[in-house]
DNA sequence: TGTACATCAGTGAACGCGCGTTCACTGATGTAC
DNA sequence: TGTACATCAGTGAACGCGCGTTCACTGATGTAC
């Protein structure tokens, strides 16, 4: 019987030396104050100082791990894209995929309950942009991974017959041009107004998540959680019928 | 023919005195080059001494003017809500009140134009709160001014018909209690129905703008105009026919 | 109309703080032979 | 298996900067009589 490796009680997808498991986990650690600092107060203020403080370095030892605060900031923005991302595409695959209505509903779901747990990090990515922060293109691809779920949902809806093809209302060239872009890119087969509407409610639901994050309707709504059904209840409607 | 008073070229509205005067016009232009800050910089980024230094004052002097950092972002705040409040009103306003349709489309653009044109101040009011900022109740009232021309113009609709009030999904109980008080203070005769949907396209509209504002569009919309007008004569077509 | 006093605006120095980033360094870990 | 060298992580001091806010002050404007 073989003595085994060193190596061998390590995951395979594990780096090679113990050094960079060191640190790939400092690295994570540091990401996570920060996204605690984040909740605390805001990107803004986000200071690479307090982050060395919470993780008991001094402060230019982050410069092993990141090369400026900016490269910190966007290693978050692409964490949290990716995290809402990926709560969104296994909400969406728990339901089965001709179910267009409860994969709307799931999608939406999902979104706002990953934004009301993370509300800094939603912030981040949904939020208003950063002062003096500028995002490299690194950004784009994760950016997109949410709103590829959806369109998804619409192109096996449309397969499918599940969504209205017919219900059509006049849409501008300079928009039916953006559409072909996008039809092409990501939603084969999907008409023109079906694509609209997926546009339509997508930033609805953003838009009623950030107004019930950000207080603008206090005072006007107390259950968030019926207020939340409904209107995407009414966006389902919308999706699928016109 | 009597000698005019000095105070006579002055208009009626006008404080009595000199001093008070001067002190009018100083309060606002450090308002207006804060505002010009907010524009470089982001809200939080906000700098009472960089404000005192653009207008050739020393920092402490601000504090004959506001006693914070805090309260001259309030001002700000309020400012920003009753200039988007007004630019509505005046669009509604401009619009005969039976044209229910044509009244929501200036209110759309309205905003929109005013968050184009004015977009720091548009985050500050919409977008994502200002670490350490903790709004006080002054800005209630003129945070609702905007709202409450959509809300007229239900009102309006429902009482001549041009409003459909017979089309209705159902409603979760913990929403139709919130829309018996949204009703009762700012919607008299308005269904709930109608009101869920204003809600909808509300939000919807506030999504649309932010999306624009903040790149979630890019490389997806070219055209902007064309998007928006499409998306909001489907919210119009939604807001009057269900 | 003139004077005495009170109010107010703006100054300049200071307090105490925090920030991002650079740099020469020490000591530990990894690699090649 | 052991040794020599290269690589890397983290330190601590420093640079240069900006911030909000307080405070005692000077001089101008307003008010009461």
């Amino acid at each position: 019987m073989p003595a085994p490796t060193p190596a061998a009680s390590s995951p395979p997808s594990a780096p090679a030396t113990a050094r960079a498991r060191v640190r790939a986990e400092l690295t994570n650690e540091i990401k996570e104050a920060a996204r605690r600092q984040l909740a605390d107060q805001g990107a803004a203020a986000l200071s690479l100082r307090a982050v060395a403080r919470e993780l008991g370095m001094v402060s230019s030892a982050l410069y092993r791990y990141f090369p400026s605060r900016d490269d910190l900031i966007t290693a978050l923005i692409v964490d949290a894209y990716d995290a809402v991302g990926l709560v969104v595409e296994r909400a969406d695959a728990a339901v089965a995929s001709g179910e267009v209505r409860a994969r709307w509903l799931a999608i939406s779901r999902a979104v706002r309950t990953w934004a009301r747990s993370h509300p800094h990090e939603y912030s981040l990515i949904y939020g208003s942009p950063i002062p003096g922060y500028a995002a490299p293109t690194d950004t784009i691809a994760p950016a997109a991974r949410p709103a590829l779920v959806l369109l998804g949902v619409l192109v096996d809806g449309v397969a499918a017959g599940t969504i209205d093809t017919n219900r059509s209302t006049p849409i501008p060239k300079g928009l039916r041009h953006d559409l072909v872009g996008l039809r092409r890119d990501a939603a084969p087969g999907v008409p023109d107004a079906v694509l609209a509407r997926g546009l339509w409610v997508w930033t609805q639901l953003f838009g009623t998540i950030s107004f019930e994050l950000y207080g603008h309707l206090h005072n006007v709504i107390h259950d968030y959680d019926a207020y939340f059904d409904e209107q995407v209840a009414r966006s389902a409607d919308l999706l699928l019928y016109g």
